[in-house]
DNA sequence: CCGCAATATGACACCGATGTCATGACACCG
DNA sequence: CGGTGTCATGACATCGGTGTCATATTGCGG
């Protein structure tokens, strides 16, 4: 591959003024400037990075290790989407500072942590950002401490700067619109207490029930391991036969995520009960393949992975540039999607909540 | 960050010698060795990629160039799936050359591929890759000749070296599967004609037919863009029920992907009939998330992402070895998921298909 | 016509690792 | 005891850009 030697010796200049044509720095002559720019498109010629980045101690790269697949304590078979969205919103906020990205992938062995810091670190990164699969704390290896760090949907117990998502104002949010509908008794099917989301999302559910005025019924509530293998779909069937027992049973069965929301369609399907005029049906995470397929349209919550990933980008550039911000974990919410898997119940009250909400922005 | 240098000047020895701790090649002396790594590990020495790289002139960083999102002409909301996937495969590939990946995403804008390019040459990347959304025609921007390049879930006009599904034969293990569980009238509800997939599966569908002496009814085959806004439900679900009019109705609906089998269960259970004892319904794709999900689980044929993304990193990594390998695109098939959506109605013959199965592995 | 500033260009060193070659210290053999 | 080979180590150049400083050229006011 050319080198900037080989420009200079065509265009009959110094390697200098080569690079002051690469760079726009420094005075080039008219004549000369164009001489350089004819052999370069000649050659073909591409500017070496390594060489830049020695002389310049700056590698313009960001080191990006995911956590994907780990074995077991998967919330779901939903398998790599976040990851994927996070991703994709991470490119997007780097994309305008001319950064690369480089990635690794624990493929589910996180011993191998240490090993994928180290070659990241080899080709002088800027800065490194861990994506986990779900929200979740994490135990990363020390770094040196000039190589800023982000994580992205998990947090660790050093106080690393974290984006995550909002569960607790999410299941609020999402519970606040079933109120506003008309709804009054909301059964909630959480995700397993062992995960984060399985312990944030029931207080959002508490904090806009208590909002409203409305009692918190704990049979109402009930963390539902919906996800295994034989006999997920049959505790989750108990469960929600119990609810539909009660004397006062719920309008609407509030799911811990949307592949949840799934299976309560066909249980409910089973047992004769029309979705949604006899009982409403809501997900959570805007997995648009699940919500926006199933019939009805499945109303839910947007778990923002791309926004996470934007700001987790942002916020390491921030770091990267020297620029204080506030530490702490930054809290990420997106928007309720209502579609017709719920019945407006009181549709005077809806309208009062949007002029609310719209007042609030 | 530690240099070579100062851990040399530590250990009261030459960088030279250093180098050669680090490489383990040319002879050391113990004493020597032992106060080298003992420097090390006090400055965290890490050893620099980019000053290695400029004297070595191997980088050991490969491009990766994902497609992700362009905005129309999606065969579906699947969104990602494919490229996660794809993506984990050739990691895995990759792990054990000592290769690093850089990633880049078009965010749907394919005039940015050249830049996209440059930048990864300016890294001088041994090979790149290039990964579609979906089984497509590409085109790139030529290359430098010493850059091997490979295709995956994509080809070109070029000829340049891909990794695709094969479609054709997928459809036909899928079709035939059906025929040994005793089908006979088998629907395919096939994707739009304009993508490749929906033009090379028609033929696997036919294959399996002929194979088994089996007629092919044009009144059978529909080309279905189910996944249009508004129409899209209501298209399906016309000619889903023109076939079940059909005086010979079909015993089983072939759907273009698992996706639309989410879809069809939803209609066919509008329509009254139940799967699978009055209909069966088989996918495409093994969108697990889907098939193992819907009640019943969903008998599908795989897709294989991951197989494929495996493939296309040993297949570059051949190209970089210099090793020639043969030409054309490398075909992937992928297993049947035989699931609870479709009825056995001939068990003997299922275990005579699977005896073939077996003998011919 | 001189002096000084601005413009245009190049020589050279340096970033950090490593290939090449040289050198010094031993050990072993005849 | 000299010759030869092996081991251990270092000096030096090199990879491809770019920062620093020097030099050559031109223009313009006085």
């Amino acid at each position: 591959m050319a080198t900037i030697y080989d420009v200079a010796r065509l265009a009959g200049v110094s390697p200098k003024t080569v690079s002051r044509v690469l760079n726009a720095d420094g005075p080039v002559g008219e004549k000369t400037r164009e001489a350089v720019e004819k052999a370069m498109r000649e050659l073909g010629y591409v500017r070496s990075n390594a060489a830049r980045m020695m002389r310049a101690q700056k590698s313009g790269i960001i080191g990006l290790i995911t956590g994907a697949i780990s074995t077991r304590n998967q919330p779901s078979i939903q398998q790599g989407l976040p990851d994927l969205f996070i991703v994709q919103g991470i490119q997007r906020a780097l994309e305008s500072s001319g950064t690369t990205l480089m990635i690794a992938d624990t493929a589910g062995r996180n011993e191998r942590v240490p090993h994928l810091i180290d070659t990241f670190l080899s080709h002088r990164v800027e800065g490194l950002i861990y994506v986990a699969e779900y929200h979740q704390e994490v135990s990363l290896p020390a770094l040196p401490d000039d190589t800023p760090l982000v994580l992205a949907n998990c947090f660790d117990s050093r106080g690393t700067p974290a984006v995550l998502p909002d569960d607790r104002r999410l299941q609020a949010d999402l519970v606040r619109r079933l109120i506003a509908a008309g709804h009054r008794r909301i059964a909630f099917l959480a995700l397993r207490p062992d995960m984060v989301a399985g312990r944030l999302r029931p207080f959002g559910y508490r904090d806009a029930l208590a909002e409203a005025g409305l009692p918190f019924d704990p049979l109402l509530l009930a963390h539902v391991d919906f996800d295994q293998a034989e006999i997920g779909p049959q505790v989750l069937w108990d469960t929600i036969d119990r609810m539909l027992r009660l004397d006062s049973p719920p309008t609407v069965l509030c799911c811990g995520n949307d592949q949840m929301a799934m299976m309560v369609y066909g249980i409910l399907r089973s047992m004769g009960r029309k979705v949604p005029d006899e009982i409403g049906v809501a997900g959570f995470d805007n997995y648009r393949v699940i919500a926006e397929t199933l019939y009805p349209p499945l109303t839910t919550v947007e778990l923002p992975y791309t926004a996470i990933g934007a700001r987790t980008g942002e916020r390491l550039l921030q770091l990267i540039a020297g620029e204080s911000r506030e530490a702490g974990p930054t809290l990420v919410a997106g928007p309720v999607y209502w579609r017709a898997s719920v019945n407006e119940r009181r549709p005077e009250n809806v309208l009062a909540f949007r002029n609310l909400r719209e007042e609030n922005e």
